[in-house]
RNA sequence: GCCAGCGUAGCUCAGUGGCAGAGCAAUCCUCUUGUAAGGGAUAGGUCGUGAGUUCGACUCUCACCGCUGGCUCCA
């Protein structure tokens, strides 16, 4: 359930920006070897929104230099360098780049593919911004081409991506064709950044933490939890209407329980240190799945039982790594829609297409189509199967079964080489927030390794001993991603059933009180969440908090309403609705919330 | 875990080797309001934690904790 980056060269190639872009990282490059001499260039590609530039240095560098380098680099754009493009032996260029170790790695590498080298020409030799560089291209044919840039900030990447290998250093940035285009997409950075989860989160106080508590370890509000248990009655209501039962397990197991699952040898690193009980060790539950495994294995199992669906939003601790933390996004303590499918090997193809399916329920509810979502398939690398258990047999089974699933369900995918799991490959679901971000939130899994290192076993209509195939799913991923998605993706204006506060009665002054106070019962009543602002302050002021805190319904009352025993009802995209009478509010309200709509005022 | 940056009031953020600041929020007073901030007063802090340098540290140094942007990882 977890995010995995993709290669999105096949998008690169079809975007017209992607040289001009190049072009930016080289002068770049041009910029940063003028100021820092004994800078080595590792590598510097076009990304989806920009591009880095990888180098060695032993200075460290911080964004404190990005004034007086971006200075530099627009005297080399309004020095108009000509841009030329050569091929060369793998002779001549070890002789060009005899000084950095990084580029005849790489030369090595092209001439063992038996290309050849090509390299681009920046200007020429009597210009002080004069370089060669090893590149396959393609760039603009002039650095004025390079109408709009900005460097963004400073990392750290591993070469060649190996946690092994030294860190190098990597700056980030981005160009465009136009002063305009730069400014929008930089609107465009700062708009997603009101829309965090993080800051919305605070501001709307869902969520928080605590230094004492814990990192990567969230203490859900009063707020916040209302949003976790409307999602969780929803689940389990869900659940039920198909098919399945609920079980509840405790939060540690014993070392052994792990040690047949294959977890521990695996994941030891990333589980909480263990608890020695009576002489054991005792683990902090990285999963639910061994747990429910126990409980299918309590009792002898018939094909009759089966599919026997599992669920359980089960909290699960996982001690990620300390600089992986993010936000809701990525936790230490994850409270899981999870849930186990044993079935026999004949229903597993259909079975899991039923999940697919409730993905798509779920995600349809929320006002996310098919365009919004993908499945990644996470298949092994054949090149590391050492990596995973089980028979190959096996494992080329549980894909086919998978693959036909994923293709009647007509939902998009794309497949992830070296995505799989340890015990079967795997479908993330990928989905895209309203913004544009895309998380991975969700997971479905066809394991028929597991079932055979726990025996969980079931008796045949012949009599015979079977093993059952076990689907891992949680369509709503944990609690902690899934909140933070749907904060980012209603940009905190949730609708009305997972509001945590749906109506703020506003009286216009302290005369109406009694009759806010009167129109509030009647809303308890129906179970409506709802509170009267009777703070010491404007109307004006009230409605501007309420507006803030993207209350749907604002219930205005002075006098007026007071006489006809109505409502004035101020919608939270500032639509007016008056003369409206408490019970036509409470019955289209209470409609809205029943039936999860995404709209606040419709009579259905 | 690794690289870089950051940590000042509940929130957003100024600030300086020599008395700790603003706006919003809070509390109280005032106003009695008709659709996005009425006015005034008060209170609020071990400047993330610990150690060091210094006559003096919120400021400089180191360690730790936490957060952020990346890298690696992600059952």
């Amino acid at each position: 359930m977890q995010q995995k980056k993709e290669k999105v060269i096949d998008k690169l190639k079809n975007d017209p920006l992607m040289p001009l872009r190049h072009t930016a990282e080289h002068i770049l490059h041009i910029a940063m070897s003028l100021k820092y001499p004994s800078l080595k260039k590792v590598m510097g590609p076009p990304i989806e929104d920009g591009f880095y530039f990888d180098f060695d240095l032993d200075e460290k560098v911080s964004p404190e230099i990005f004034d007086e380098i971006e200075k530099v680099m627009h005297e080399i754009i309004e020095a108009k360098l000509p841009i030329s493009h050569k091929e060369i032996t793998a002779e001549e260029a070890r002789a060009i780049f005899k000084d950095n170790k990084y580029k005849l790695e790489n030369i090595q590498e092209i001439a063992d593919r038996g290309e050849k080298v090509s390299v681009y020409i920046f200007g020429s030799p009597e210009s002080k911004y004069y370089d060669v560089d090893l590149c396959a291209g393609p760039h603009v044919d002039n650095t004025s081409k390079v109408k709009a840039f900005k460097l963004l900030s400073v990392a750290g990447a591993y070469y060649k991506g190996d946690e092994k290998n030294k860190m190098l250093q990597r700056i980030y940035g981005t160009a465009f064709d136009s002063q305009e285009a730069l400014e929008a997409h930089l609107a465009l950075l700062e708009e997603a950044k009101n829309r965090d989860h993080r800051k919305i989160g605070k501001e709307m106080d869902l969520f928080t933490f605590a230094d004492d508590v814990g990192a990567g370890l969230p203490l859900w509000t009063a707020k916040g939890t209302i949003i976790r248990e409307e999602i969780e009655k929803w689940a389990k209501e869900t659940e039920e209407e198909w098919g399945y039962v609920r079980v509840a397990t405790p939060h540690i197991g014993k070392h052994t329980l792990y040690e047949t699952s294959g977890h521990l040898p695996y994941y030891k690193d990333d589980m909480y240190s263990p608890m020695d009980i009576d002489g054991e060790d005792y683990y902090l539950k990285g999963m639910n799945c061994p747990h429910h495994h126990m409980i299918y294995k309590s009792q002898p199992r018939s094909y009759r039982d089966l599919p026997m669906r599992m669920a359980e939003y089960g909290t699960v601790y996982r001690y990620e790594q300390s600089g992986s933390l993010f936000g809701l996004m990525r936790v230490r303590s994850i409270a899981q829609n999870d849930a186990h499918i044993y079935c026999t090997l004949e229903q597993a193809e259909e079975e899991f297409l039923i999940s697919l399916k409730l993905h798509e329920y779920y995600y349809e509810t929320l006002g996310l189509t098919k365009d919004d979502y993908r499945i990644v398939f996470g298949l092994p690398d054949e090149t590391k199967r050492e990596k995973y258990h089980g028979d190959k047999e096996l494992w080329d089974e549980a894909e086919a079964m998978m693959k036909r699933a994923v293709e009647k369900s007509g939902i998009r995918s794309s497949d992830d080489i070296g995505g799989a799991a340890f015990y079967g490959p795997k479908t993330d679901f990928n989905v895209k927030s309203s913004i544009g971000r895309e998380f991975a939130i969700s997971t479905v899994q066809l394991d028929l390794y597991m079932p055979q290192r726990f025996n969980l076993e079931y008796t045949a209509a012949d009599g015979s001993k079977k093993i059952c195939a076990v689907i891992h799913r949680a369509p709503l991923g944990s609690h902690e991603r899934f909140v933070g998605f749907l904060i980012e993706h209603f940009g905190g204006a949730f609708p009305v059933w997972l509001a945590p506060e749906q109506v703020e009665i506003i009286p216009i002054n302290e005369k109406v009180l009694d009759y806010a106070n009167e129109v509030h019962r009647s809303l308890r009543k129906a179970k409506l969440r709802s509170k009267v602002n009777d703070r010491d302050d404007t109307m004006q002021s009230k409605i501007r908090e309420a507006q803030h805190q993207k209350l749907p319904y604002m219930l205005i009352l002075g006098g007026r309403e007071q006489e006809q025993n109505t409502v004035s009802i101020r919608l939270r995209t500032g639509e007016q609705i008056n003369g409206v009478s408490v019970e036509e509010f409470i019955r289209i309200v209470t409609n809205v919330r029943d039936s999860k709509s995404l709209a606040l005022w419709e009579d259905k």
